[in-house]
DNA sequence: CCTACCGATCGGTAGG
DNA sequence: CCTACCGATCGGTAGG
């Protein structure tokens, strides 16, 4: 019994971080208010209070749940035996599908971090520099093995992730390919573009 | 006498506008306040509508001077005597050295345009999908022409728009390759990632 | 989960 | 360009 309670309160506030994800991507975090969320999903904005503590609770659930995502995937990329460049092409892939299955949450986290209070953001703030910091270095090995042309690999990681941020526009496209072509077409450009 | 006046109304709403620009790209336009536009800038927030109507007309402002450029150099480039891949080098370096030189209003053009109310909102996104359009027609024709890869050209414009905004992160970084290095990779990756 | 309400802050106006 | 102020809306709380 108390676990079946447990269990629905969880749901009920993943159900508000989910609603607010998606009307944080649609209006910014700053300009989305607690009483069109709770009208969303069909309470009264004081009721929302019940599940989170806080309007930034809701924006923090999103944020640190995405990161965690993303650096467990690396974990398991950089433990791989594979080369450079199917490194790279695994972690593209990876941002490819989360885009493609999960854009609220990613977009929400990738956008709107800056509204964290202390000590969030700073917190996701260096998660995001590590992130980014062993890309690079996946990156700079393929370079120095050869693989990858000698480009700056830092200016690489800032280009493949802000394209892939891309996939929004594909998603409110009315006439559009596959995701499956979309994902191929990425991949093509992308890799062979930094290929030597 | 008439002139002069004239003239310094419009450095001076220049002015309002550019400190727009810089703010609502920090926070946000929502997250943004004249308030705090006002004390950027050395008055108080009722001064500053002697010169602006609201808050959304920083906004207009920023949005078509932005899209009237990009739509003026797109002319120029589309009536030029060059290849489809000579003309996709152009349009590229234009949004990276916009990029570079005039980050802010770039930025806030892209990413808070959906504040704009009517009719400025329906206008702005269709002269946006309109540029897009003819981008992708140009890369389109390249395929034809057997100068470029066949894949999907809204795909390929859309990796290319957002890696060009990736260089957000460029400025902000601390340790950073100059602006010319920045455009040579970037050109380098993406050009070739298209190239047959 | 609701009603009732709070202090703070918002964009904007009046009047000088 | 300022002081003084408006109605609306914000995030959030009390109490049931």
């Amino acid at each position: 019994m108390g676990k079946l309670k447990v269990a629905k309160n969880e749901s009920r506030k993943d159900l508000i971080v989910k609603a607010g994800a998606s009307l944080f991507r649609e209006k910014g975090f700053g300009a989305a208010s607690m009483r069109d969320l709770a009208e969303n999903i069909g309470v009264e904005a004081a009721s929302l209070y019940n599940h989170i503590k806080s309007k930034n609770e809701i924006l923090e659930s999103i944020c640190f749940d995405v990161a965690n995502l993303f650096n467990t995937h690396l974990e398991d990329v950089d433990a791989a035996d594979a080369t450079p460049i199917a490194k790279i092409d695994l972690l593209l892939r990876f941002h490819i599908h989360q885009m493609i299955e999960n854009v609220e949450e990613v977009l929400v986290a990738d956008r709107e971090w800056k509204h964290l209070g202390e000590p969030y953001r700073s917190n996701f703030h260096s998660q995001r520099r590590n992130y980014r910091k062993r890309f690079a270095a996946i990156l700079q090995e393929g370079i120095k093995k050869n693989e990858i042309k000698a480009i700056d690999a830092a200016t690489a990681v800032l280009i493949m992730l802000h394209a892939v941020a891309g996939i929004e526009s594909w998603h409110r496209a009315t006439t559009k390919i596959s995701a499956q072509e979309l994902e191929e077409n990425m991949v093509t450009i992308l890799i062979n573009g930094l290929k030597k």
